[in-house]
DNA sequence: CTTATTTAGGTCAGGATGTGTCCTCAATCG
DNA sequence: CGATTGAGGACACATCCTGACCTAAATAAG
């Protein structure tokens, strides 16, 4: 019995975080101490920097409050899954621009994550929402196998189809992830062929950590975001849309994520939104759910598909028995 | 300086968990301690149940591993927004059962995020992606208010606009809160009326505390879960679709989260597909998005809307240029 | 194989620290 | 006003923590 007392404190803000009001001879039960240390421990924490309100009088107690600093965070099984979910939808998001940061987040709980939780994430993540339409979708698994490959400086092996669909082994020491647009890639250098690459995420199969170390290089660009950029300019989507909404360009751009495209105003009641996308039918149902009359300009393979869909629907609405 | 033990083993952790490989001495060096306190340190790192790998040799050093149990989670700034944000859209997303996980731990968050982390997740939070064609959308702030409310059982005030649009101002005693189907409940003791409601959380607004503490009544149903059903059984969507698909069972299964409805096989290519919503759009959206042939059979007015959405695609394809 | 590096851990001495008991004060609620 | 609850000083005692020093074992590189 030595450290009985970090312990002790670790539990203190466990017990501080589960409920709001603590009586401090409740605390002294729980953690079969007597008052006395209760507050010496309260003193402590409060030293520490975690702010500790304390209110006197019957019905008073202690109570953790906001501080100016992160509190250790302790979680029990449940919260530790659903911040595992939460960080993997965030990771995928591509919307808020904390993607990166979930990932990391997401590896340092993986890291720490007991296996039997890890396992229900895995059957949770899984049964989660498939999107109907969906792009290629990124699996937050591969994400950050990846993340920590960078993180701690170790070798990757993959397989890897490419932009026209031959596939690939390959040996890589990652050195970013990076999320642009609606997708993420990583920037390396590949081993084989000794020089640097980026690789789309959703287009490799199996990323696993061989467990050889290696030294860091130079990347050659500013920073990786910038590399990925370059990289990736000669090849964005395989439809580029270009359409005249009606409807005014604010109404608009409060509804449409920035990275969906960008929206011109025309005049009052018209405006020009260009967006783009590799799959047809996801293209045409983002610019169908803005719900507002418009006329399409570029591509088309949109025009197209867009009477498809209309000749389908119709179909489907007349096939009712009333009229 | 008293408690530097305590305060430096949580230091230690959160390296741990910020790198993988940590040597000895360089610990030694940022914590200013001897390497031999080093040692001592990490063998009560491993007496509380954390478990330290450590590798001797060159190129040694220390690593922590997963465990059994969930250490503190130490997090930097960028990582607690991203958690927190994360939480809020699993709090939202409806689909995965961990949504009232996900609150509870997004409380246990909000309580000791700092003031300036807090205000950014709130701007991210309202930054955050809003559906293009949305049904009415849960406030996760009003989530966490709640929540607390019902954890420390405190007395909440906020006005409801109730199903036929007149609003009321209520005083509640919140027992619990409940995600059901795609939405939000809070199961409470109304106390002007003294009597138990339920309340959708998206018809409510300004939910806050008053601070004013009650003591627990018994619930008249076996659990929350039950009585909101009971509750809301008697009021389902505004629109209830039935449809058939022309498309195998099995297809479409994997691609629709249970609570969007039911399948039932037809024939081998064929399935009848029963759905609902308070919201036509959305409903012809998602039905539309399985991209598969159908035959609208109810209600009249999805067959309606889809012949208008039909229309609005026809000319919108109508209007390029090239035929 | 040898050597250098790194963790493991025993021992010791001296100072620092944690704990319970006892006490007085201050704040708050009914 | 009285009961309850936190704040915190004082003291004595046991415990613990730390750094210094040492030896052993594992491992990678030459």
């Amino acid at each position: 019995m030595s450290q009985t007392t970090s312990g002790r404190l670790l539990e203190l803000l466990s017990l501080l975080q589960g409920r709001r009001d603590w009586p401090g001879n409740e605390l002294a039960n729980r953690l079969e101490v007597s008052g006395r240390t209760i507050r010496r421990d309260i003193e402590r924490l409060r030293q520490l920097g975690y702010p500790v309100e304390s209110i006197t009088g019957p019905a008073g107690g202690y109570r953790l409050r906001a501080g100016s600093a992160m509190p250790p965070l302790l979680l029990d099984d449940d919260e530790a899954i659903a911040i595992a979910v939460g960080l993997r939808t965030a990771a995928r998001a591509s919307v808020t621009g904390i993607e990166e940061t979930a990932v990391r987040a997401l590896v340092k709980l993986e890291q720490v994550l007991p296996a039997h939780l890890r396992r229900r994430v895995g059957a949770l993540g899984s049964a989660t929402f498939t999107p109907p339409v969906e792009g290629p979708t990124v699996n937050p698994q591969h994400l950050t196998v990846i993340a920590t490959a960078c993180r701690d400086s170790e070798c990757l092996r993959f397989g890897y189809r490419s932009r026209d669909g031959t596939g690939s082994r390959r040996e890589v020491e990652p050195h970013s992830l990076v999320n642009h647009g609606r997708r993420w890639y990583l920037a390396a250098w590949d081993r084989r062929r000794q020089d640097w690459r980026t690789f789309r995420i959703d287009r490799l199969a199996a990323p696993a950590s061989t467990g050889v170390r290696f030294t860091p290089r130079q990347l050659p660009a500013k920073d990786a975001v910038a590399y990925v950029q370059q990289s990736i300019k000669t090849a964005p989507n395989r439809f580029e849309a270009v359409v005249t909404l009606h409807a005014a360009a604010e109404e608009i751009t409060s509804r449409v994520p920035v990275y969906w495209g960008t929206i011109e105003p025309v005049d009052e009641h018209t405006c020009r939104y260009r967006t783009g996308d590799d799959d047809l039918r996801w293209l045409a149902l983002r610019i169908a759910m803005l719900g507002v009359d418009f006329d399409v300009h570029e591509p088309p393979e949109l025009a197209e598909h867009l009477r498809a869909l209309a000749l389908r629907l119709t179909r489907a609405a007349g096939s009712q028995r009333r009229a």
